[in-house]
Parts: structure tokens; C-alpha cells; sequence
DNA sequence: CAAAGCTCCTGACCGC
DNA sequence: TGCGGTCAGGAGCTTT
């Protein structure tokens, strides 16, 4: 599933094919994806120049010239392909769970396909990004200067429940979906069932560290896969191989000296990893 | 308020 | 081979 470092691959991959060029024409094959897609979506993209894409937390941003953003999110299992209409033989065929087709003035097209249906197409004035529902209680981008140590603790602090479940907060960072909590917490040494009111002030800084470095290294990766996400121009990524408990229930905890099988529990409906020894 | 539960959805997987 | 049952999971919304 797409977590930030997908989400900026995929940015990084559809920015040079829409910035600067124009929205000749918007194809949507349903009413709604996750939630409805607005009844004038396409007429308020269609002859829009796309001047910028930014990704904000796990969403794609669109700016357009008429200072109008469109709002992508890719859910579980939503993907983005890139293609030409010249290359379509047949441009009005599409594949199953094709939802949304950009199609710009250069002749590209930007297919949004989500088989699972739990990603978002909407759109929103760039005035009213600040307060929109999406965005108005999200934390900090945990790449950026306002996420260190210092600011975790403090947002940590007030919170009972368990770490695992406070990463995986939007409002506490963004960003963090499940195999990234449960690494960067390995990684840390600290168990995912711990209060997070208790974690203390050094070991803050060191999850912020840790969080940084495994981000930044699966972005540089180009994301990772794990079965269903493939990269924006359709290559599996390759990070999925470096995961060091996500996925793996049984399996021997990579830790020099550690044999312990890595466990699997269940917190808020989602599946946990970690080694029960080397996470205290 | 915080925290837990609910909800959307399909494909993969399992046992028969 | 086909068929039900189960599960996974992002994150906003609703309920407690």
C-alpha cells in the first residue's frame, strides 16, 4: 500500500509529464471512488494548466491555473500509470478499475486506477485547502523541520494510548502507515504496545531519527510495492525487501545475537511486527 | 476531550 | 473448479 515514500515516487514520476501543460480533456468512468467525485470535477479541470504537484502527507495536490487543486489520494491499493493517447490504439478502451483519465495538451495520459477503491479524487479552492476536513488537523510532515524530537514528545505526551496506534495518527505526523510504524519502532527498540505518554524525551529524538532515515531511504528506493503498488511508470519498486519485521510473523529477528521469531498482534484492527526481545 | 469502533471495497487466500 | 468465509488496511467520521 502506498505510504509516503510511494507517494512521493509517484509524484516525483508525474510532475515532469502535468507541470506546465494544460488539461485538454477528463475522463471519469464512476460517481465516486472512496467518496463522491464532484458533479463539476471535470468542467472545473478541463483547459487548466497544472502549474504545480505537491505532495502533502499521503496526498497528490494539484495546483491549477485558475487556482482551483485537485486532491488525490491513493488509498490501499491505487496506482498511477502513464501513457500516451497515441499509444492507445483504441483510447476509449480502459482497464478495469480505470476511474479517473487525464489526458494534457502534450498527449499524455495520467490514469488513476484503484482496484480497491479506498482512494479519494476531489477537488477544493486553493483558498480553502487550510481549513478543508483533510487537511485543517494534520501533523507534521515527518521530512520536515517541525518534526523533531522535541515536538513528538510534546504531542506524545498528552496521548494514553499505545505507541503503535499515536504514529499512525494523522495529526500526531503524516505519512506513517503501518510497515513504516512497525520498522521505524524495530528499528528503535521500543515495543509497539507502550503507552505513548511514556516514551521519553531522548527516545523521541531517536524515533524521529529513525523515522527520517527509513523514509528517506525508500524514497531513494523508489518506494516499495508489496503486492499491489507498482512505481508511477509501471516498474515494481524494491524496498519491500529490506523490511525487517513487517510481513514477517515467525521468521527469525534480524538483530546480530537475537534469535527470537518476530511476532505478529493485532492493535485497532491492524496487523503488528516486532521482535518480542529486542522491543522493550 | 481522547479513544475506540465503524466504514468504504476488492483481491488474495483458505478449506471444503 | 467453484464457492463461501475471512482478512487486510488509510483515515475520516461517529459513537462512547
Amino acid at each position: 500500500m502506498p505510504e509516503l515514500p510511494e507517494v512521493e515516487t509517484v509524484k516525483r514520476g508525474i510532475a515532469p509529464i502535468l507541470e506546465g501543460n494544460t488539461l485538454t480533456k477528463i475522463i471519469t468512468r464512476r460517481d465516486k471512488i472512496r467518496i463522491a467525485i464532484p458533479q463539476d470535477f471535470i468542467s472545473r479541470c478541463e483547459g487548466q494548466e497544472i502549474l504545480q504537484v505537491v505532495r502533502k502527507a499521503k496526498y497528490l495536490l494539484l495546483y491549477l491555473g485558475s487556482g482551483d487543486v485537485i486532491i488525490c489520494h491513493l488509498g490501499m491499493s491505487g496506482r498511477i500509470s502513464l501513457t500516451s493517447a497515441k499509444a492507445r490504439k483504441e483510447p476509449d478502451i480502459y482497464e478495469k478499475h480505470d476511474h479517473v483519465i487525464f489526458e494534457t495538451d502534450k498527449g499524455d495520459l495520467v490514469i488513476y486506477n484503484d482496484p480497491r477503491r479506498f482512494g479519494i479524487m476531489t477537488i477544493c479552492h486553493e483558498n480553502d485547502l487550510e481549513t478543508h476536513r483533510f487537511f485543517k488537523d494534520m501533523g507534521s510532515e515527518p521530512l520536515g523541520n517541525e518534526f523533531n524530537g522535541s515536538s513528538l514528545y510534546a504531542k506524545l505526551k498528552s496521548k494514553k494510548t499505545t505507541l503503535k496506534t499515536a504514529l499512525l495518527d494523522q495529526r500526531v505526523v503524516v505519512g506513517m502507515g503501518n510497515i513504516y510504524v512497525c520498522e521505524a519502532l524495530f528499528d528503535t527498540g521500543i515495543a509497539p504496545e507502550r503507552r505513548a505518554c511514556d516514551l521519553g524525551q531522548n527516545k523521541c529524538e531517536e524515533l524521529v531519527r529513525n523515522i527520517r532515515e527509513i523514509l528517506e531511504r525508500a524514497i531513494k528506493a523508489g518506494g516499495s510495492t508489496l503486492k499491489d503498488y507498482a512505481q508511477v511508470d509501471g516498474e515494481l519498486g524494491y524496498f519491500q525487501h529490506s523490511f525487517k519485521v513487517y510481513g514477517r510473523e515467525g521468521e527469525q529477528c534480524a538483530t546480530k545475537g537475537c534469535s527470537a521469531p518476530i511476532e505478529r498482534i493485532t492493535q485497532s484492527g491492524r496487523s503488528t511486527f516486532y521482535c518480542p526481545r529486542c522491543q522493550n
